[in-house]
DNA sequence: GAGCACTGC
């Protein structure tokens, strides 16, 4: 432990801690900051110290380690929070929590008087809560200059640009203890950057000294493909011509405990290559890497808020990230990454810094959260962010809360939005909550808006090669016909007749991991509602399956109303759909819906649904019928709105044509690039670059 | 008739 490169300057950093309300500290991996920040200030005898990670997994393992070194109970001295697990007590003076858990801590508490040091811990990775945290931050050190002091941690966050953000606070830089890597750039753009991967991996295994590889690729289906084409060349290779080869696979989708056979160690005498996505290079550490080879791509998700549509894009990845790739290949010697791109390439093109998420995301929970704070120094459109995100994403943000009654016509916060901030749920699904409260169907609202908490867990998990198997499964519910959200009650009030029976979820494909994700949301959410619930809160079957055979009324009524910023109405003549308000897309449901047509082959005239995705070709995922008569009002509130008084005045330019909930002519394309927001067109950038590439093939 | 990177309250 004496060795980390951060106990040199333990005095430094206390003086300047002492001297600065905030202090920003660089250091690399392996620096020690993480594990050691905390015991210093600790020892000095701050009172109680808030370390936030953007991680669950960093939050528990790192707090076990600190309370290893010393040498107390995990829980006591040192503990942590994450969602659904706090193991803290009132003895605990170190206390490790997720951002997210610390932005709910401070709904109940905004000036988190409880913590006399907080500490922003990987900054650098500018997920959505930690910039937030930082601007919060920023204003909460002046409200407790005297007893409360930040540091906001960072392995390559650009120390000036922060430092300026918190008028000009001391920069401290800690060096890290990665051993050096040599950087080799391809000659030429790489005209398929899989068959480049393919070739540089066996050229390393075959000439290079042992060491494993770590591939960078940008999702399964590549990984898949390179996994199967290593597996032929090396297999081809002559007997005894060089060590074995063992391949992994690593990605998110991939079962746990296939992800885990990369933790333990190879047999002698075989190098390891790991195929791997972005979770690799922060999510994942894997020992042993001496060679990385980096694609030069990631796919990332993108909100746009002028067609209020998520894509998932191939895109060039930023020079951090390239850089953050690299290191992985110095942690235990000295390495060399491999990019299949020309150093040019890589100059002149690379972003310098990821698009941070904050401007990548739909904003409607974080406005909301941030209004329910009730700060009366703070302006949501001027709101102090590292990097602000667009004007046009606040004001989407601002119409969608105001559609659901979370906001007034003057941008105030109602009081169905205060209780909605305190959800920790997507505003569309809180709203709907608190409807579905008055109409006596909350319970199922409940399951509704767990399961849809768990997103794409729920789906039967198929890898490429079961995929032909036809799925001889699945006499699951299927919603009576309204859609999903209904499929989705069903299959959960089914598996609580099972008695939440393990054996049933796999019998019927369900992921068991997302089923009990789902159990515990719904726990955690029932506690909260418990407060103002007007009926039990239990679920009820009648367990003679006659409910499969019910219409849903009152519930699809809740959901129209909490959905009434994601509407859709049928065309006249097919089954495509207009999205209503703002700008009108034109949408299909996604084929892998429950929503079933009617005798004429036409799907119900409006749908709600919970979100739009372009993968290319844009999509409504989970959609529910709806009635006509519960859409008027929500026409006529859309057209009554109005983005100057919702932004209270302070927008400073104004669209000059009125708002038209349904526009004369639907708009056949989508938006994708707009000019005057700088991250959209960078990412914008970004992409066509790729796809230019991709046509060279 | 499509296909999904990674987190998190």
């Amino acid at each position: 432990m004496a060795t980390l490169p951060i106990v040199q300057y333990e005095e430094k950093i206390i003086q300047t801690v002492q001297n600065n309300p905030i202090t920003v500290i660089i250091g690399e991996t392996g620096s020690g900051k993480s594990t050691q920040l905390s015991q210093m200030l600790h020892r000095r005898g701050y009172s109680k110290i808030a370390v936030t990670q953007p991680r669950r997994v960093a939050a528990v393992s790192v707090s076990r380690r600190v309370a290893q070194e010393l040498g107390v109970q995990l829980g006591e001295e040192v503990g942590y929070a994450i969602r659904f697990e706090d193991r803290t007590s009132r003895n605990t003076r170190i206390k490790y929590l997720t951002d997210g858990v610390l932005l709910r801590e401070s709904l109940a508490d905004p000036e988190l008087n409880d913590y006399s040091v907080i500490i922003l811990d990987e900054a650098h990775e500018r997920s959505l809560n930690t910039d937030i945290l930082m601007g919060l931050m920023k204003r909460l050190v002046k409200l407790r200059s005297s007893n409360l002091k930040v540091l906001i941690t960072s392995a390559t966050l650009d120390g000036d640009k922060v430092s300026k953000f918190f008028r000009d606070c001391p920069v401290l830089n800690i060096p890290g203890k990665l051993y050096p890597v040599e950087v080799l750039y391809s000659k030429e753009r790489p005209l398929n950057y899989l068959e480049a991967a393919l070739k540089t991996a066996l050229d390393i295994h075959v000439r290079q000294p042992e060491g494993d590889i770590l591939i960078f690729m940008t999702g399964q289906d590549d990984i898949e493909k390179l996994v199967s084409k290593l597996e032929d060349k090396v297999r081809a290779l002559d007997e005894g011509s060089c060590m074995d080869a063992i391949i992994f696979p690593l990605h998110g989708s991939l079962p746990p405990e296939l992800q885990v056979r990369v933790f333990s160690p190879p047999p002698p005498n075989c190098r390891r290559i790991i195929v791997a996505t972005n979770i690799a290079e922060t999510s994942l550490t894997v020992d042993g890497v001496v060679y990385v080879i980096d694609s030069g791509y990631v796919k990332q998700r993108q909100y746009n808020p002028s067609s209020r549509m998520y894509s998932l894009d191939v895109i060039q990845i930023s020079k951090v990230q390239a850089n953050q790739r690299a290191g992985r290949a110095g942690r235990t010697r000295p390495g060399k990454c491999y990019r299949l791109y020309p150093s040019q390439m890589y100059h002149d093109e690379f972003l310098d810094v990821t698009v941070p998420e904050i401007q990548r995301s739909s904003l409607a929970g974080s406005v909301l959260y941030l209004k329910s704070l009730d700060l009366p120094d703070i302006d949501i459109l001027k709101f102090d962010f590292l990097d602000s995100p667009s004007s046009e994403s606040l004001q989407d943000a601002l119409k969608q809360l105001y559609l659901i009654d979370a906001i007034d016509e003057n941008g105030a916060i109602t009081s169905i939005g205060r209780k909605m901030a305190e959800l920790p749920l997507e505003p569309s699904l809180s709203r709907t909550l608190m409807e579905a409260n008055d109409y006596g169907c909350i319970t199922e609202a409940l399951t509704v808006a767990a399961m849809l908490s768990t997103e794409t867990t729920l789906l039967p998990g198929q890898s490429k090669t079961e995929k032909k198997r036809k799925r001889p499964i699945s006499n699951l519910p299927d919603g009576s016909g309204l859609g999903d959200h209904i499929k989705l009650l069903q299959i959960y009030e089914h598996w609580y007749q099972t008695d939440f029976d393990i054996a049933w979820c796999k019998d019927h494909g369900l992921q068991v991991r997302g089923m009990l994700f789902a159990r515990d949301v719904r726990k955690q959410l029932s506690q909260i509602m418990q407060k103002i619930a007007k009926e039990p809160l239990d679920i009820r079957t009648n367990g003679r399956g006659g409910e499969f055979r019910r219409d849903y009324r009152n519930l699809r009524k809740a959901l129209c109303v909490g959905y009434a910023n994601q509407l859709a109405e049928r065309k006249m003549h097919h089954n495509g759909y207009r999205t209503l308000g703002f700008q009108g897309q034109v949408v299909q449901v996604h084929p892998s819906s429950a929503l079933s047509s009617d005798e004429l082959g036409k799907f119900p005239d409006y749908v709600v649904y919970h979100e739009l995705i372009a993968t290319p070709r844009p999509f409504m995922r989970n959609v529910c019928s709806v009635e006509m008569k519960w859409v008027i009002p929500i026409i006529n509130k859309l057209n009554t709105l109005n983005v100057y008084k919702l932004s209270g005045g302070g927008m400073d330019h104004v669209e000059e044509e009125p708002e038209k909930s349904i526009p004369d002519l639907p708009k056949q394309n989508v938006e994708v690039a707009v000019a005057a927001d700088d991250s959209q067109s960078r990412i914008q950038a970004a992409r066509e670059r790729f796809l230019a590439r991709k046509g060279n093939k």
